[in-house]
DNA sequence: AATATATAATTGTTTATGCAACTATATGAT
DNA sequence: ATCATATAGTTGCATAAACAATTATATATT
């Protein structure tokens, strides 16, 4: 009896402690927090996360094709478009039809576009150091490895099981 | 000369390799495969990983107010209120109005509800089966351990620089 | 050469996040 | 009791992801 209510009272305080404890949600959880904490510090630069991303791509690479930087960037081409969209609105990039393959579009970054980049570097390199102060350098190393093995056979199991 | 020629090559190569090394985009990247895997198996049930996780906390706890749902789930308040509109039109939870606290509601699960995640849970516990494959027991919950010491880091760090 | 097929990009729809503004009810201080 | 403040929830707006369908151009097949 007396055993039965202590395990009530631990499964109660579980139940509040431990909600979700799948690695899925907590490293979406994760995700978003640095995420936004990178936004945070992104503010004076009107440019977000994901479109850093894109636009470091192209600064590091002129000419790319859309696909290229999709692929890169690990987005699909819908998102790539629009997220071309918005940093075209703001001047930072412009694209440029093929002139072999007149489907695809060559992207280009502006010099506000690559000015934007070169003062944001340190903010997006600080984000490391986030990590840092609660990971030893072996310990982030390792965390790179397993999302990296994670992430490739998530995929593998997506393409897999949505061929059927 | 020619050891410039090499480097160009060599650099061109790590170019398409590395595109985005930092741990917060990889972090999305990871979390949106196995995301978009877990809603390939999920299809069936036409319920989407984020709607999981809210079910599942209700029916693990009926009558939490939402507030407490967002915060055991890790959402906002919007987020939430929307999820929450999604599951009550397809009939798998419903809301009382609070008797001390007229400002909440109390949510419920619906039998269906319940059903759905009793027939779910196997699934997304596959979810851990995927990390289990390229992951050790070890390594599965140091990566927790990481996740959640980089979460509370980062929140520590947004709340304090959103305030000022 | 004509036709089928593949690929680059776009558009539309649904779901979700983050932020700000707003309503309604509770609580605290004077 | 009144007035200020805090809290629960909602709504609006911008950004982004996932998926399906569409258009335009290339490539392959016969």
């Amino acid at each position: 009896m007396e055993r039965n209510k202590e395990k009530g009272k631990f499964e109660q305080q579980q139940d509040q402690e431990l909600p979700l404890g799948s690695v899925g949600f907590m490293m979406g959880v994760t995700y978003r927090k640095l995420t936004a904490l990178l936004q945070q510090r992104l503010k004076d630069y009107e440019i977000t996360p994901e479109q850093w991303s894109v636009l470091y791509t192209i600064v590091r690479s002129q000419g790319l094709i859309q696909k290229e930087i999709a692929d890169r960037t690990h987005k699909d081409k819908p998102a790539t478009t629009r997220i071309l969209d918005h940093l075209e609105s703001k001047g930072l990039i412009f694209k440029e039809v093929g002139k072999q393959d007149r489907r695809s579009f060559l992207v280009y970054c502006t010099d506000k576009g690559r000015k934007v980049i070169e003062a944001t570097i340190p903010i997006e390199a600080g984000m490391t150091d986030v990590v840092k102060a609660v990971l030893s350098e072996n310990e982030l190393v390792h965390l790179m490895d397993m999302l990296m093995r994670i992430q490739a056979h998530a995929s593998e199991m997506l393409e897999q099981e949505s061929r059927e």
